[in-house]
DNA sequence: AATATTAAGTGTAAAAAACACACTTCTAAA
DNA sequence: TTTAGAAGTGTGTTTTTTACACTTAATATT
Protein backbone atom coordinates (compact mmCIF):
# COMPACT_ATOMS: atom_id res chain seq x y z
CA UNK A 1 0.00 0.00 0.00
CA UNK A 2 1.33 3.16 -1.08
CA UNK A 3 1.94 5.97 1.73
CA UNK A 4 0.42 8.70 2.34
CA UNK A 5 3.23 11.52 2.88
CA UNK A 6 0.83 14.97 2.73
CA UNK A 7 -1.33 15.85 5.09
CA UNK A 8 -4.90 15.04 4.25
CA UNK A 9 -6.19 17.83 1.93
CA UNK A 10 -9.06 18.56 -0.36
CA UNK A 11 -9.05 16.32 -3.85
CA UNK A 12 -10.57 17.97 -6.59
CA UNK A 13 -12.38 16.22 -10.14
CA UNK A 14 -9.92 16.97 -12.97
CA UNK A 15 -11.35 17.22 -16.05
CA UNK A 16 -10.63 17.73 -19.70
CA UNK A 17 -12.66 19.72 -22.28
CA UNK A 18 -11.60 20.00 -26.10
CA UNK A 19 -11.69 22.42 -28.35
CA UNK A 20 -11.81 20.88 -31.48
CA UNK A 21 -10.84 23.37 -35.01
CA UNK A 22 -11.44 21.84 -38.53
CA UNK A 23 -10.97 23.45 -41.40
CA UNK A 24 -13.53 22.41 -44.50
CA UNK A 25 -11.70 24.68 -46.82
CA UNK A 26 -13.48 27.70 -46.57
CA UNK A 27 -14.27 28.35 -42.80
CA UNK A 28 -12.86 27.43 -39.57
CA UNK A 29 -15.23 25.28 -37.26
CA UNK A 30 -15.50 24.14 -33.93
CA UNK A 31 -17.07 20.79 -33.12
CA UNK A 32 -19.88 20.82 -30.57
CA UNK A 33 -21.76 18.46 -28.82
CA UNK A 34 -25.34 18.25 -27.51
CA UNK A 35 -24.83 17.56 -23.86
CA UNK A 36 -26.90 14.54 -23.34
CA UNK A 37 -26.87 14.41 -19.17
CA UNK A 38 -27.36 16.63 -16.40
CA UNK A 39 -26.83 19.32 -15.46
CA UNK A 40 -27.01 21.40 -18.37
CA UNK A 41 -29.03 18.80 -20.45
CA UNK A 42 -29.23 19.40 -24.28
CA UNK A 43 -26.99 22.42 -24.30
CA UNK A 44 -24.10 22.68 -26.40
CA UNK A 45 -20.56 21.88 -25.07
CA UNK A 46 -16.97 21.07 -25.83
CA UNK A 47 -16.22 17.59 -25.59
CA UNK A 48 -15.02 16.90 -22.21
CA UNK A 49 -13.96 13.85 -20.00
CA UNK A 50 -12.80 13.39 -16.38
CA UNK A 51 -8.99 12.78 -15.62
CA UNK A 52 -8.13 8.92 -14.76
CA UNK A 53 -6.05 7.58 -11.99
CA UNK A 54 -2.90 5.87 -14.58
CA UNK A 55 -3.01 8.65 -17.05
CA UNK A 56 -1.72 12.01 -17.71
CA UNK A 57 -3.25 14.71 -19.31
CA UNK A 58 -2.37 14.63 -22.65
CA UNK A 59 -3.24 11.07 -22.55
CA UNK A 60 -6.78 11.92 -21.02
CA UNK A 61 -7.60 14.75 -24.10
CA UNK A 62 -6.48 12.26 -27.09
CA UNK A 63 -8.44 9.27 -25.22
CA UNK A 64 -11.79 11.67 -24.88
CA UNK A 65 -10.90 13.02 -28.36
CA UNK A 66 -11.13 9.17 -29.90
CA UNK A 67 -13.77 8.40 -28.04
CA UNK A 68 -15.71 10.84 -29.38
CA UNK A 69 -14.84 11.15 -33.00
CA UNK A 70 -12.80 7.64 -33.35
CA UNK A 71 -10.03 10.33 -34.32
CA UNK A 72 -6.16 9.40 -32.97
CA UNK A 73 -3.15 10.94 -33.55
CA UNK A 74 -4.77 14.30 -33.98
CA UNK A 75 -2.55 17.77 -32.86
CA UNK A 76 -3.18 18.62 -29.30
CA UNK A 77 -1.80 21.38 -27.45
CA UNK A 78 -3.03 22.33 -23.47
CA UNK A 79 -4.15 25.48 -23.44
CA UNK A 80 -5.38 26.62 -19.48
CA UNK A 81 -7.05 25.18 -16.65
CA UNK A 82 -10.17 26.58 -15.59
CA UNK A 83 -10.64 26.15 -11.68
CA UNK A 84 -13.77 28.86 -10.65
CA UNK A 85 -15.28 27.51 -7.68
CA UNK A 86 -18.79 27.17 -8.81
CA UNK A 87 -17.71 26.92 -12.78
CA UNK A 88 -19.33 23.77 -13.41
CA UNK A 89 -23.03 23.54 -11.42
CA UNK A 90 -22.75 19.72 -10.58
CA UNK A 91 -20.01 19.85 -8.40
CA UNK A 92 -16.58 21.07 -7.37
CA UNK A 93 -14.71 20.53 -10.69
CA UNK A 94 -11.41 21.70 -11.99
CA UNK A 95 -10.82 21.63 -16.18
CA UNK A 96 -8.02 21.32 -18.29
CA UNK A 97 -8.53 22.86 -21.66
CA UNK A 98 -7.00 21.16 -24.87
CA UNK A 99 -7.49 22.11 -28.29
CA UNK A 100 -7.37 19.93 -31.14
CA UNK A 101 -6.43 20.38 -34.98
CA UNK A 102 -8.57 18.66 -37.44
CA UNK A 103 -8.72 18.46 -40.73
CA UNK A 104 -12.59 17.88 -41.49
CA UNK A 105 -11.99 16.84 -45.55
CA UNK A 106 -9.95 13.80 -44.67
CA UNK A 107 -11.34 11.82 -42.33
CA UNK A 108 -14.12 9.94 -42.27
CA UNK A 109 -15.53 10.21 -38.88
CA UNK A 110 -16.49 7.00 -37.55
CA UNK A 111 -19.50 9.23 -35.67
CA UNK A 112 -20.05 7.43 -32.73
CA UNK A 113 -21.82 10.26 -31.64
CA UNK A 114 -22.06 12.68 -34.29
CA UNK A 115 -25.50 12.92 -34.31
CA UNK A 116 -25.04 14.98 -31.39
CA UNK A 117 -22.55 16.62 -33.01
CA UNK A 118 -21.93 19.52 -35.03
CA UNK A 119 -19.66 21.98 -36.57
CA UNK A 120 -19.89 25.49 -36.05
CA UNK A 121 -18.20 28.33 -37.80
CA UNK A 122 -16.12 29.72 -34.81
CA UNK A 123 -17.83 33.20 -35.64
CA UNK A 124 -21.25 32.00 -34.69
CA UNK A 125 -20.97 30.15 -31.67
CA UNK A 126 -23.89 29.23 -29.76
CA UNK A 127 -24.02 29.99 -26.01
CA UNK A 128 -21.85 27.02 -24.02
CA UNK A 129 -22.84 25.36 -20.77
CA UNK A 130 -20.40 26.22 -18.02
CA UNK A 131 -17.21 28.52 -18.88
CA UNK A 132 -17.11 26.64 -22.16
CA UNK A 133 -16.88 29.87 -24.13
CA UNK A 134 -14.79 31.27 -22.16
CA UNK A 135 -12.30 28.45 -23.39
CA UNK A 136 -13.51 28.39 -26.71
CA UNK A 137 -12.21 32.54 -27.06
CA UNK A 138 -9.20 31.35 -25.31
CA UNK A 139 -8.11 28.65 -27.87
CA UNK A 140 -8.95 31.28 -30.87
CA UNK A 141 -6.30 33.59 -29.33
CA UNK A 142 -4.00 31.12 -28.86
CA UNK A 143 -4.40 29.40 -32.39
CA UNK A 144 -4.27 32.73 -34.32
CA UNK A 145 -0.68 33.82 -32.37
CA UNK A 146 0.72 29.99 -32.52
CA UNK A 147 -0.37 29.93 -36.18
CA UNK A 148 1.59 33.05 -37.13
CA UNK A 149 5.02 31.20 -35.35
CA UNK A 150 4.75 27.79 -35.23
CA UNK A 151 3.61 25.59 -38.78
CA UNK A 152 0.69 24.41 -37.27
CA UNK A 153 -1.86 25.84 -39.78
CA UNK A 154 -0.78 22.46 -42.05
CA UNK A 155 -2.64 20.29 -39.21
CA UNK A 156 -6.33 21.55 -40.46
CA UNK A 157 -5.40 20.90 -44.34
CA UNK A 158 -5.25 18.14 -46.24
CA UNK A 159 -1.63 16.64 -46.71
CA UNK A 160 -2.00 17.87 -50.36
CA UNK A 161 -3.60 21.66 -50.67
CA UNK A 162 -3.28 24.55 -52.91
CA UNK A 163 -1.82 28.08 -52.29
CA UNK A 164 -5.54 29.53 -52.34
CA UNK A 165 -7.00 26.70 -49.46
CA UNK A 166 -3.32 27.83 -47.18
CA UNK A 167 -4.44 31.35 -47.64
CA UNK A 168 -8.17 30.91 -47.23
CA UNK A 169 -6.82 29.16 -43.96
CA UNK A 170 -4.90 31.70 -43.04
CA UNK A 171 -7.24 34.36 -43.80
CA UNK A 172 -9.84 32.27 -41.07
CA UNK A 173 -7.52 32.22 -38.07
CA UNK A 174 -6.27 35.89 -38.32
CA UNK A 175 -9.97 37.00 -39.25
CA UNK A 176 -8.73 38.80 -42.23
CA UNK A 177 -7.99 39.49 -45.76
CA UNK A 178 -4.94 38.43 -47.09
CA UNK A 179 -2.87 39.70 -50.43
CA UNK A 180 -2.56 36.58 -52.83
CA UNK A 181 1.10 38.20 -53.73
CA UNK A 182 2.27 39.15 -50.69
CA UNK A 183 0.83 35.72 -49.19
CA UNK A 184 2.79 33.70 -51.76
CA UNK A 185 5.86 35.43 -51.92
CA UNK A 186 5.63 34.75 -48.22
CA UNK A 187 5.34 31.05 -48.04
CA UNK A 188 7.64 31.07 -51.18
CA UNK A 189 10.48 32.44 -48.70
CA UNK A 190 9.58 30.38 -45.72
CA UNK A 191 10.81 27.47 -48.46
CA UNK A 192 9.24 25.07 -46.31
CA UNK A 193 6.94 23.61 -48.95
CA UNK A 194 7.16 20.91 -51.43
CA UNK A 195 5.53 21.84 -54.86
CA UNK A 196 3.88 19.07 -56.59
CA UNK A 197 3.87 17.67 -60.21
CA UNK A 198 0.09 17.92 -59.37
CA UNK A 199 -2.91 19.80 -59.80
CA UNK A 200 -5.97 20.50 -58.43
CA UNK A 201 -8.36 20.74 -61.19
CA UNK A 202 -11.45 21.21 -59.12
CA UNK A 203 -11.68 24.86 -58.67
CA UNK A 204 -10.88 26.02 -62.33
CA UNK A 205 -10.10 24.77 -65.76
CA UNK A 206 -6.27 25.75 -65.20
CA UNK A 207 -5.93 23.73 -62.11
CA UNK A 208 -4.06 24.97 -59.21
CA UNK A 209 -0.86 23.21 -57.93
CA UNK A 210 -1.20 21.31 -55.08
CA UNK A 211 1.90 21.61 -51.77
CA UNK A 212 3.08 19.55 -49.09
CA UNK A 213 4.54 20.98 -45.63
CA UNK A 214 8.19 19.41 -46.15
CA UNK A 215 8.12 18.38 -42.34
CA UNK A 216 12.04 17.16 -42.58
CA UNK A 217 12.71 20.57 -44.16
CA UNK A 218 11.68 22.43 -41.54
CA UNK A 219 12.77 20.27 -39.13
CA UNK A 220 16.35 21.00 -40.24
CA UNK A 221 15.52 24.79 -40.93
CA UNK A 222 14.90 25.33 -37.24
CA UNK A 223 17.77 23.03 -36.35
CA UNK A 224 19.99 25.92 -37.97
CA UNK A 225 18.23 28.91 -36.65
CA UNK A 226 15.40 29.46 -38.37
CA UNK A 227 12.00 30.80 -37.04
CA UNK A 228 8.66 30.30 -38.77
CA UNK A 229 7.19 33.60 -39.28
CA UNK A 230 3.49 34.49 -40.86
CA UNK B 1 -26.54 18.78 0.39
CA UNK B 2 -24.84 19.18 -2.64
CA UNK B 3 -26.01 16.19 -5.52
CA UNK B 4 -22.72 14.01 -7.28
CA UNK B 5 -23.44 13.63 -10.51
CA UNK B 6 -20.21 12.56 -11.07
CA UNK B 7 -18.84 10.20 -8.09
CA UNK B 8 -18.06 7.64 -10.13
CA UNK B 9 -14.99 9.42 -11.39
CA UNK B 10 -11.28 9.48 -9.89
CA UNK B 11 -9.98 12.77 -7.99
CA UNK B 12 -6.80 14.49 -7.43
CA UNK B 13 -4.64 16.47 -5.46
CA UNK B 14 -4.20 19.53 -7.22
CA UNK B 15 -1.35 21.54 -6.36
CA UNK B 16 0.40 25.36 -7.63
CA UNK B 17 3.42 25.77 -8.05
CA UNK B 18 5.40 29.02 -8.05
CA UNK B 19 8.45 30.34 -10.37
CA UNK B 20 9.09 33.06 -8.88
CA UNK B 21 11.21 35.73 -10.67
CA UNK B 22 13.21 38.75 -9.46
CA UNK B 23 15.41 41.56 -10.73
CA UNK B 24 17.91 42.81 -8.71
CA UNK B 25 18.92 45.33 -11.05
CA UNK B 26 21.70 43.59 -12.89
CA UNK B 27 20.45 40.07 -13.39
CA UNK B 28 17.37 38.11 -13.39
CA UNK B 29 17.06 35.62 -11.03
CA UNK B 30 14.39 32.79 -9.61
CA UNK B 31 13.50 32.51 -5.75
CA UNK B 32 13.79 28.38 -4.78
CA UNK B 33 13.73 26.87 -1.22
CA UNK B 34 15.07 24.06 0.17
CA UNK B 35 12.31 21.52 1.25
CA UNK B 36 11.88 20.59 4.56
CA UNK B 37 9.51 17.40 4.30
CA UNK B 38 9.86 14.23 2.90
CA UNK B 39 9.98 13.18 -0.37
CA UNK B 40 13.30 14.85 -1.57
CA UNK B 41 13.75 16.56 1.81
CA UNK B 42 16.29 19.46 1.64
CA UNK B 43 16.30 19.19 -2.06
CA UNK B 44 15.55 23.10 -3.78
CA UNK B 45 12.32 23.57 -5.04
CA UNK B 46 9.80 26.41 -6.11
CA UNK B 47 7.19 27.02 -3.50
CA UNK B 48 3.86 25.16 -3.66
CA UNK B 49 0.75 24.26 -1.89
CA UNK B 50 -2.40 22.88 -2.27
CA UNK B 51 -5.61 24.30 -3.86
CA UNK B 52 -8.78 24.24 -1.46
CA UNK B 53 -12.03 23.73 -2.03
CA UNK B 54 -13.00 27.21 -1.13
CA UNK B 55 -10.60 29.41 -3.88
CA UNK B 56 -9.59 28.81 -7.44
CA UNK B 57 -6.43 28.61 -8.79
CA UNK B 58 -5.12 31.57 -9.23
CA UNK B 59 -6.20 32.55 -5.52
CA UNK B 60 -4.09 29.52 -4.46
CA UNK B 61 -1.37 30.66 -6.02
CA UNK B 62 -1.33 33.92 -4.34
CA UNK B 63 -2.01 32.60 -0.88
CA UNK B 64 0.70 30.15 -1.50
CA UNK B 65 3.13 33.31 -2.76
CA UNK B 66 1.92 35.62 0.42
CA UNK B 67 2.49 32.78 2.57
CA UNK B 68 5.97 31.86 2.02
CA UNK B 69 7.26 35.65 1.20
CA UNK B 70 4.97 38.50 3.28
CA UNK B 71 4.28 39.38 -1.04
CA UNK B 72 0.55 40.08 -2.44
CA UNK B 73 -0.83 42.37 -5.20
CA UNK B 74 2.45 40.66 -7.53
CA UNK B 75 1.63 39.64 -10.96
CA UNK B 76 0.97 36.28 -11.38
CA UNK B 77 0.24 34.12 -14.31
CA UNK B 78 -0.80 30.52 -15.12
CA UNK B 79 1.75 28.56 -17.06
CA UNK B 80 0.92 24.58 -17.62
CA UNK B 81 -0.61 22.33 -15.38
CA UNK B 82 2.06 18.98 -15.34
CA UNK B 83 0.41 15.67 -14.70
CA UNK B 84 2.45 12.73 -15.70
CA UNK B 85 1.30 10.33 -13.33
CA UNK B 86 4.69 9.45 -11.38
CA UNK B 87 5.65 13.31 -11.33
CA UNK B 88 5.51 13.71 -7.43
CA UNK B 89 7.33 10.81 -5.93
CA UNK B 90 4.58 10.77 -2.94
CA UNK B 91 1.19 10.47 -4.19
CA UNK B 92 -0.22 11.49 -7.41
CA UNK B 93 -0.38 15.11 -7.66
CA UNK B 94 -1.44 17.44 -10.58
CA UNK B 95 0.75 20.54 -10.39
CA UNK B 96 -0.61 23.84 -12.09
CA UNK B 97 2.81 25.99 -12.18
CA UNK B 98 2.12 30.16 -11.77
CA UNK B 99 5.05 32.39 -13.13
CA UNK B 100 5.52 35.43 -10.43
CA UNK B 101 7.49 38.73 -11.33
CA UNK B 102 8.40 40.65 -8.25
CA UNK B 103 10.60 44.10 -7.90
CA UNK B 104 13.47 42.60 -5.19
CA UNK B 105 14.94 46.20 -4.59
CA UNK B 106 11.97 47.86 -2.95
CA UNK B 107 10.27 44.72 -1.21
CA UNK B 108 11.38 43.79 2.48
CA UNK B 109 10.56 40.40 2.44
CA UNK B 110 9.03 39.27 5.85
CA UNK B 111 11.07 36.18 5.30
CA UNK B 112 8.97 33.99 7.15
CA UNK B 113 10.88 31.19 5.99
CA UNK B 114 14.07 33.17 3.95
CA UNK B 115 16.20 30.99 5.81
CA UNK B 116 15.54 28.28 3.55
CA UNK B 117 15.03 30.28 0.46
CA UNK B 118 17.42 31.88 -1.47
CA UNK B 119 17.59 33.63 -4.92
CA UNK B 120 19.29 32.05 -8.21
CA UNK B 121 20.83 33.14 -11.55
CA UNK B 122 18.49 32.02 -13.75
CA UNK B 123 21.28 31.21 -15.31
CA UNK B 124 22.40 28.47 -12.43
CA UNK B 125 19.42 26.73 -11.39
CA UNK B 126 20.17 23.88 -9.74
CA UNK B 127 18.43 20.22 -10.13
CA UNK B 128 15.19 20.63 -8.25
CA UNK B 129 12.61 17.87 -6.91
CA UNK B 130 10.15 16.24 -9.23
CA UNK B 131 9.77 18.17 -12.82
CA UNK B 132 10.08 21.51 -10.93
CA UNK B 133 13.12 22.47 -13.62
CA UNK B 134 10.88 21.46 -16.52
CA UNK B 135 8.58 24.33 -15.14
CA UNK B 136 11.42 26.60 -14.92
CA UNK B 137 12.06 26.26 -18.86
CA UNK B 138 8.51 26.39 -19.58
CA UNK B 139 8.45 29.84 -16.88
CA UNK B 140 11.68 31.12 -19.17
CA UNK B 141 10.11 30.69 -22.36
CA UNK B 142 7.07 32.19 -21.64
CA UNK B 143 8.64 35.41 -19.60
CA UNK B 144 10.24 35.69 -22.71
CA UNK B 145 7.78 35.82 -25.00
CA UNK B 146 5.14 37.70 -22.76
CA UNK B 147 7.84 40.42 -21.87
CA UNK B 148 7.97 41.15 -25.77
CA UNK B 149 4.70 41.95 -26.66
CA UNK B 150 3.31 42.94 -22.97
CA UNK B 151 4.59 45.71 -20.97
CA UNK B 152 4.79 42.97 -17.77
CA UNK B 153 8.64 43.76 -17.24
CA UNK B 154 8.02 46.60 -15.77
CA UNK B 155 6.50 44.67 -12.91
CA UNK B 156 10.00 43.30 -12.06
CA UNK B 157 11.37 47.16 -11.89
CA UNK B 158 10.96 49.46 -9.06
CA UNK B 159 8.41 52.26 -10.03
CA UNK B 160 10.74 54.44 -10.70
CA UNK B 161 13.95 53.04 -12.78
CA UNK B 162 16.33 54.23 -15.45
CA UNK B 163 16.70 53.55 -18.77
CA UNK B 164 19.88 51.48 -18.04
CA UNK B 165 18.34 49.34 -15.70
CA UNK B 166 15.34 48.92 -17.93
CA UNK B 167 17.65 47.42 -20.94
CA UNK B 168 19.56 45.39 -18.31
CA UNK B 169 16.49 43.65 -17.48
CA UNK B 170 15.05 42.98 -21.13
CA UNK B 171 18.67 41.81 -21.75
CA UNK B 172 18.72 39.63 -18.92
CA UNK B 173 14.76 38.25 -20.45
CA UNK B 174 15.78 37.95 -23.90
CA UNK B 175 19.54 36.79 -22.56
CA UNK B 176 21.11 38.54 -25.31
CA UNK B 177 23.44 42.55 -25.81
CA UNK B 178 20.92 45.15 -27.14
CA UNK B 179 22.38 48.11 -28.69
CA UNK B 180 21.74 51.34 -26.03
CA UNK B 181 21.09 53.44 -29.03
CA UNK B 182 18.09 51.30 -30.27
CA UNK B 183 17.57 49.98 -27.26
CA UNK B 184 16.24 53.98 -26.35
CA UNK B 185 14.51 55.30 -29.76
CA UNK B 186 12.60 51.88 -29.41
CA UNK B 187 11.18 52.84 -26.19
CA UNK B 188 10.59 56.45 -27.28
CA UNK B 189 8.91 55.48 -30.03
CA UNK B 190 6.45 53.19 -27.58
CA UNK B 191 5.86 56.36 -26.56
CA UNK B 192 4.45 54.55 -22.50
CA UNK B 193 7.12 55.83 -19.93
CA UNK B 194 6.80 59.09 -17.91
CA UNK B 195 10.13 61.16 -17.44
CA UNK B 196 10.86 62.35 -14.17
CA UNK B 197 12.43 65.68 -13.05
CA UNK B 198 14.31 63.25 -11.26
CA UNK B 199 17.98 61.47 -11.40
CA UNK B 200 19.72 58.37 -9.71
CA UNK B 201 23.01 59.42 -9.32
CA UNK B 202 24.31 56.55 -7.52
CA UNK B 203 25.63 55.25 -11.08
CA UNK B 204 27.42 58.35 -12.51
CA UNK B 205 28.35 61.69 -11.99
CA UNK B 206 25.95 63.21 -14.17
CA UNK B 207 23.36 61.29 -13.28
CA UNK B 208 20.68 59.22 -15.48
CA UNK B 209 17.13 60.43 -15.35
CA UNK B 210 14.48 58.35 -14.18
CA UNK B 211 11.24 56.94 -15.54
CA UNK B 212 7.75 56.07 -14.46
CA UNK B 213 5.87 53.47 -16.43
CA UNK B 214 2.26 55.28 -17.75
CA UNK B 215 -0.57 53.07 -17.14
CA UNK B 216 -2.91 54.99 -18.20
CA UNK B 217 -1.36 56.39 -21.44
CA UNK B 218 -0.80 52.98 -22.07
CA UNK B 219 -4.24 51.77 -21.70
CA UNK B 220 -5.29 53.91 -23.53
CA UNK B 221 -3.31 53.58 -26.46
CA UNK B 222 -4.48 49.86 -26.17
CA UNK B 223 -7.51 50.91 -26.72
CA UNK B 224 -6.85 52.92 -29.54
CA UNK B 225 -5.45 49.70 -31.06
CA UNK B 226 -1.37 49.69 -29.75
CA UNK B 227 0.86 46.86 -29.62
CA UNK B 228 3.42 47.19 -27.24
CA UNK B 229 6.26 45.36 -29.26
CA UNK B 230 10.33 44.94 -28.06
C1' DA C 1 40.22 77.29 -11.00
C1' DA C 2 41.41 74.03 -14.31
C1' DT C 3 41.43 69.33 -15.62
C1' DA C 4 40.30 64.52 -15.59
C1' DT C 5 37.00 60.97 -15.24
C1' DT C 6 32.90 58.35 -16.20
C1' DA C 7 28.51 57.13 -17.52
C1' DA C 8 24.50 59.48 -19.93
C1' DG C 9 22.62 60.94 -23.93
C1' DT C 10 21.94 61.41 -28.76
C1' DG C 11 21.17 60.77 -34.90
C1' DT C 12 21.82 58.99 -39.36
C1' DA C 13 22.54 56.04 -43.13
C1' DA C 14 21.99 51.34 -44.93
C1' DA C 15 19.56 47.04 -45.16
C1' DA C 16 15.63 44.31 -44.66
C1' DA C 17 10.88 43.53 -44.30
C1' DA C 18 6.21 44.75 -45.18
C1' DC C 19 2.97 46.50 -48.08
C1' DA C 20 0.18 48.12 -52.13
C1' DC C 21 -1.11 47.09 -56.44
C1' DA C 22 -3.02 44.68 -61.94
C1' DC C 23 -2.10 42.24 -65.79
C1' DT C 24 -1.05 37.72 -68.26
C1' DT C 25 -1.55 32.70 -68.59
C1' DC C 26 -3.68 28.45 -68.85
C1' DT C 27 -7.25 25.17 -69.74
C1' DA C 28 -11.90 23.48 -70.31
C1' DA C 29 -16.23 24.43 -72.04
C1' DA C 30 -19.16 26.57 -75.28
C1' DT D 1 -12.11 29.48 -82.26
C1' DT D 2 -13.67 32.05 -78.74
C1' DT D 3 -14.92 32.73 -74.06
C1' DA D 4 -14.76 32.42 -69.21
C1' DG D 5 -12.62 32.14 -64.78
C1' DA D 6 -9.27 31.13 -61.55
C1' DA D 7 -4.07 30.71 -61.28
C1' DG D 8 0.07 32.81 -61.33
C1' DT D 9 3.45 36.35 -61.18
C1' DG D 10 6.96 41.37 -60.01
C1' DT D 11 8.08 45.96 -58.74
C1' DG D 12 8.22 50.27 -56.49
C1' DT D 13 7.18 52.46 -51.89
C1' DT D 14 6.99 52.67 -47.12
C1' DT D 15 8.18 51.09 -42.74
C1' DT D 16 11.05 48.83 -39.62
C1' DT D 17 15.35 47.22 -38.11
C1' DT D 18 20.04 47.45 -37.63
C1' DA D 19 24.79 49.17 -37.24
C1' DC D 20 27.56 52.46 -35.49
C1' DA D 21 30.70 56.80 -32.21
C1' DC D 22 30.98 61.22 -30.52
C1' DT D 23 29.38 64.97 -27.19
C1' DT D 24 27.56 66.29 -22.71
C1' DA D 25 27.05 66.77 -17.87
C1' DA D 26 28.48 66.54 -13.37
C1' DT D 27 31.61 65.24 -9.88
C1' DA D 28 36.24 64.36 -8.24
C1' DT D 29 41.05 65.46 -8.50
C1' DT D 30 44.93 68.37 -8.93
Amino acid sequence: MMLHYYEKEDQVLLAVDCIIFGFDGKKLKLLLVKRNFEPEKDKWSLIGGFLKKNENLDEAAARVLKALTGLKEVYLEQLHTYSNVNRDSGQRTVSVAYYALIDIASHQFEGILLDTAKWFDVKLIPDLIFDHNQMVDGAIRRLRRRAQTKPIGFELLPNKFTMKQLQLLYESILDKKLDKRNFTNKINTLDVLEKLNEKDMTESKKGSFLFKFDQIKYSNKVKEGFSFKI
